[in-house]
RNA sequence: GGACCCUUAGCUCAGUUGGUUAGAGCGUUUCCUUGACAUGGAAAAGGUCACUGGUUCGAGUCCAGUAGGGUCCACCA
């Protein structure tokens, strides 16, 4: 066996493990009807997208559920893959062909097309590369993409079902338009942003009343020239009598436009009057169609003033339009008034300008299953952690609106809809999009291509992820399904994802599971998860959010680089406890990559003490093992161990991943390295003891890498082989099994647990003790002679640690005797013990200290006497916590008479 | 306007059903290179648990309210 180096390296344990996984297939989920599966479908990240923290955190959450699964003993399954991400991936095909002072409009949808594949075979889909590096143990080989020729078929399949059950619908509306990226938006891909802008009041004079005006306020002169009416409240006393005149549009081709009355207008905003722009305003179309007023549209597709704007504006974007009408309705005396004013404008997601609400053609889908969605999450078939999410989840379904689900691009699932050829598509109604011999919808297009023309848009990207968690196996070809073993499989067990894409995808999946999987079957059958863990989104030191644009988010391979995978995955974990957003600290990396220096280091001390002996199975180990030779601190080590094995257990019961990881790093630093390891220093110099010591040694190394294996996968297979703890030619990962607590004690483990708290008392001791000898001035390597003067029963537990009570304390010397007076001294659980050295300088100082002591002491004793003297307590308090207070106050009133007599003796 | 979350040590955060003297990591101070580890060890300082009131023998924990910070939803020009 290779000696165990000096410190940790990372890098190249990471790359050898990751390769001998994936070449002995460690990843692949198999399909084994007498087993449980365990699955997780990835959140497909963006084929553009490159590692981000938020990635990190929520695939090494994914990789700890799943390589916990496989050590459970489950078959598991982690299926990768990628979303084709329409908008996102085209911005960035065009983004190049800019560059080449291109449009993608001069090489055609289907050159365009081309280009894009090609860059996505060039460049897209690092971040699947990136993920290995983590050590993400995903079935690399089912890697799936949302444009994969089965996935496309999937994808339309589902459109062509949803327009035949009636669905899915054609209409033109007010939608959420895009002028950059030129198409129509989800109401979820819209963000509102407070932004300060100007308010103007307008004045529009009255028709055949030279003289008299109306004055409205809008935050969009620009839009004037689409002006089709004046709108005030019907019981308005203050227009109540204008209501039917006419008035000047001040703007744009001259016009008149009628004062209309609509109780959608606020009395008490502004002036109480509204200029109607139907085109423009989601409201004002409302408005319009209930007064039949067509509406003038003034922009273009990209935002620019067209010639309806009149030729002032014409041909000005539309910010530069504003600034411009502005400026002449100042001119023309119609410009009352401009106030600064903040309000809500919404944002394209992606591109980040305002979207313009614009009246458009576009397909529309009803979800299905909105109410079986609701059922699913609020009886608990589909759990949320943290639940409250299921109360956002809830209150959106609740509100549900229709879906647009077309987008203006060339990226994407082109909507299998064939319109007739020569069919006038402005005036398509329902009747017609019904009609086969107007409106062909189907997966292999009409027989007779030329008589036909296609729809040019495409599906929303959300459209085709919504199928993810069954599409990806195999869903809806039978024969894809039982090579992918999706019987097996699906349901999956957990999502996890970030709560911020809870409706853009979680309830979409949801409704799409329920709806297409298993018809007919039980709900349970259909759902596409069974749990959904929402992670906290990662901020920076300041608490913003972590974006390219900030550039406030560190590059998680550099992370890598410099602290391993191991020690990013460990600290990321620490600081993320579970639904609450989490702060980013270095720091705390770097605590993850010193942990496993530690736990290097703890094996590197086993290995150095003695001889290997067979640890290849649990088994091995307990053989060795003597419990009649336990003393206290053995007893105490595997206690704590199997607690914290329990608490383990519960944390992953509980989706506590941080919490699991404080309990390992406190149960390993603490009560395994600080304690265990020291005492064993002096055990293993006992030929009597060093057998059974070194075997307890490997029974918690070997489960302290079980458990931690989970988070810190490279570091705990590169140990878990070097100390032999696997048969030959096995993997930590793959083949090796936790062993539950009940299991330890079949194998003939039995703790004393009163033993096992002696061990706390010891400790509190030394912990006493050393601190005496610092307040004092003697270093702690120093080797110091104490004088213990105790009891009989005291006496002995002392002497029957001696060995280990003097290297822990640092003693040359421990021997029963009076204490010395005049030798500083402390009061422990076993007898005073006092320092035997020249008092330095003034013994008041020790006096002081001592009555510091005795103070701190008293406060406490008087509290306790007071809360026993309560008779509501004595009578009300359970009674082990009425005799806990008792047994407190003995020892403290034993301590302050102990302590009162040092101070005597004291100088 | 509605819903939810947060406020605990200098900083970032734990604190499971209410129960002795509220914890961790980092930072700070002092001491220590003793044969696993200085990526380390020992010790120490540091908190009226945001505020006010209530329930209770007992509240960081439960309830009500107040203040501050954050997130999501909502068509107010």
């Amino acid at each position: 066996m290779p000696a165990i180096t000096k410190s940790y390296e990372p890098r190249d344990v990471e790359k050898k493990w990751y390769a001998a996984w994936r070449d002995a297939g460690c990843f692949a989920g198999r399909v084994n009807p007498a087993g449980a599966a365990y699955t997780i479908v990835i959140p497909p990240p963006n084929v553009t997208g490159v590692l981000t923290m938020g990635h990190v955190l929520n695939n090494t959450i994914q990789d700890i559920l799943i390589r916990r699964a496989r050590l459970e003993g489950r078959e598991a399954l982690w299926l990768p893959g990628m979303d084709h991400a329409g908008i996102a991936t085209q911005t960035v095909v065009e983004r190049e062909l800019r560059k080449e002072k291109k449009h993608r409009r001069d090489l055609g949808r289907e050159k365009f097309l081309e280009r894009v594949w090609s860059w996505r075979e060039e460049k897209g889909g690092i971040i699947l590369q990136q993920l290995q590096a983590l050590g993400a143990s995903a079935d690399w080989n089912r890697t799936q993409f949302t444009m994969d020729p089965h996935y496309s078929r999937a994808v339309l399949g589902v459109f062509v079902d949803l327009f035949r059950k009636g669905h899915i619908y054609r209409g033109k509306r007010m939608v959420n338009w895009c002028p950059a990226s030129l198409t129509a938006l989800s109401d979820e891909e819209v963000i509102m942003k407070p932004v300060k802008s100007v308010l103007y009041q307008v004045r529009y004079e009255l028709v055949g009343d030279h003289g008299r005006f109306i004055e409205v306020k809008t935050t969009r002169p620009e839009t004037i020239p689409g002006d089709v009416a004046i709108a005030v409240h019907p019981d308005d006393p203050r227009y109540k009598q204008l209501i039917g005149r006419k008035v000047r549009r001040p703007l744009g081709p001259p016009a008149e436009i009628r004062i209309i009355a609509d109780s959608a207008v606020d009395k008490d905003f502004g002036s109480g009057a509204l200029k109607i722009t139907p085109a423009h305003d989601k409201v004002d179309f409302e408005i319009g169609q209930r007064h039949k007023l067509p509406p003038v549209d003034v922009l273009t597709a990209d935002g620019h003033l067209n010639d309806l704007a009149g030729p002032e504006l014409a041909g000005l974007e539309r910010f530069a339009g504003r600034k411009k009408a502005a400026e002449l309705l100042k001119e023309r005396g119609a410009l009352v008034k401009e106030e600064g004013y903040e309000n809500n404008v919404g944002y394209s997601e992606r591109a980040d300008v305002p979207i313009e609400p614009r009246l458009t053609w576009q397909w529309w889908l009803r979800y299905p299953k909105v109410e079986e969605a609701k059922i699913a999450v609020r009886d608990g078939h589909i759990r949320f952690h943290p639940d409250r999410w299921s109360k956002v989840y809830l209150h959106w379904l609740e509100n549900i609106q229709d879906w647009c689900i077309s987008r203006q691009l060339w990226w994407g699932h082109r909507i299998p809809v064939w319109y007739a050829r020569g069919l006038d598509r402005e005036h398509l109604t329902e009747a017609d999009l019904r009609d086969p011999a107007k409106v062909h919808v189907s997966l292999a297009g009409p027989a007779d291509k030329e008589n036909w023309v296609q729809e040019d848009d495409v599906l929303d990207t959300w459209a085709s992820s919504w199928l993810w968690p069954f599409a990806t196996l195999g869903w809806p070809d039978r024969a894809a399904m039982d090579q992918a073993g999706f019987e097996f499989f699906y349901p999956t067990t957990t999502l996890v994802t970030g709560p911020d894409i809870i409706f853009f995808w979680v309830a979409r999946m949801i409704m799409a599971g329920l709806e297409f999987v298993r018809p007919g079957e039980p709900l349970e059958r259909r759902i596409p998860f069974r749990h959904v863990y929402f992670t906290g989104i990662i901020r920076d030191a300041q608490g913003r959010k972590m974006s390219k644009s900030l550039g406030n988010s560190p590059d998680p391979l550099d992370l890598i680089a410099k602290y391993g995978a191991d020690g990013l995955r460990f600290g990321i974990i620490s600081i993320a406890p579970q639904g609450q957003d989490i702060r980013f600290q270095e720091e705390r990396i770097e605590g993850g990559k010193n942990f496993c220096n530690k736990l290097w280091n703890a094996c590197r001390f086993r290995q150095m003490s003695g001889e290997m002996a067979d640890n290849s199975s649990l088994a091995m180990i307990l053989a060795r093992i003597a419990p009649p030779r336990f003393d206290a601190d053995d007893h105490a080590i595997l206690d704590r161990m199997l607690a914290t094995t329990r608490e383990v257990d519960r944390c992953f019961e509980e989706f506590e991943f941080s919490a699991a990881v404080q309990a390992l790093y406190g149960f390993f630093w603490n009560d395994f390295c600080d304690w265990y390891v020291e005492v064993s220093k002096s055990k293993l110099q006992d030929p009597t003891t060093k057998a059974n010591c070194l075997a307890i040694q490997d029974l918690v190394l070997r489960q302290t890498l079980l458990l931690l294996h989970p988070f810190t996968p490279f570091i705990t297979e590169e140990l878990w082989q070097l100390l032999g703890y696997g048969a030959a030619g096995t993997f930590l990962m793959r083949d090796a099994r936790l062993e539950s607590p009940s299991q330890f004690a079949h194998g003939g483990l039995r703790i004393d647990t009163a033993a096992a708290a002696v061990v706390g008392q010891l400790k509190a001791m030394v912990s006493q003790v050393r601190a005496l000898k610092a307040e004092h001035g003697e270093a702690s390597s120093k080797a110091s002679v104490f004088v213990v003067e105790a009891g009989e029963a005291h006496w002995a537990v002392v002497e029957a640690n001696l060995a280990k009570l003097q290297r822990m304390a640092g003693a040359a010397t421990i021997t029963r005797g009076q204490t010395a007076p005049n030798a500083p001294g402390t009061v422990t659980a076993f007898g005073t013990w006092s320092l035997v050295k020249q008092m330095q300088g003034d013994p008041a100082a020790e006096r002081a200290r001592l009555a510091k002591e005795i103070e701190a002491v008293a406060k406490h004793l008087a509290g306790t006497q007071a809360r026993l003297a309560n008779e509501a307590f004595v009578s009300k308090a359970p009674p082990a916590v009425l005799e806990g207070a008792k047994k407190q106050l003995a020892d403290l009133q034993a301590k302050h008479a102990e302590l009162q007599r040092l101070l005597a003796a004291a100088g």
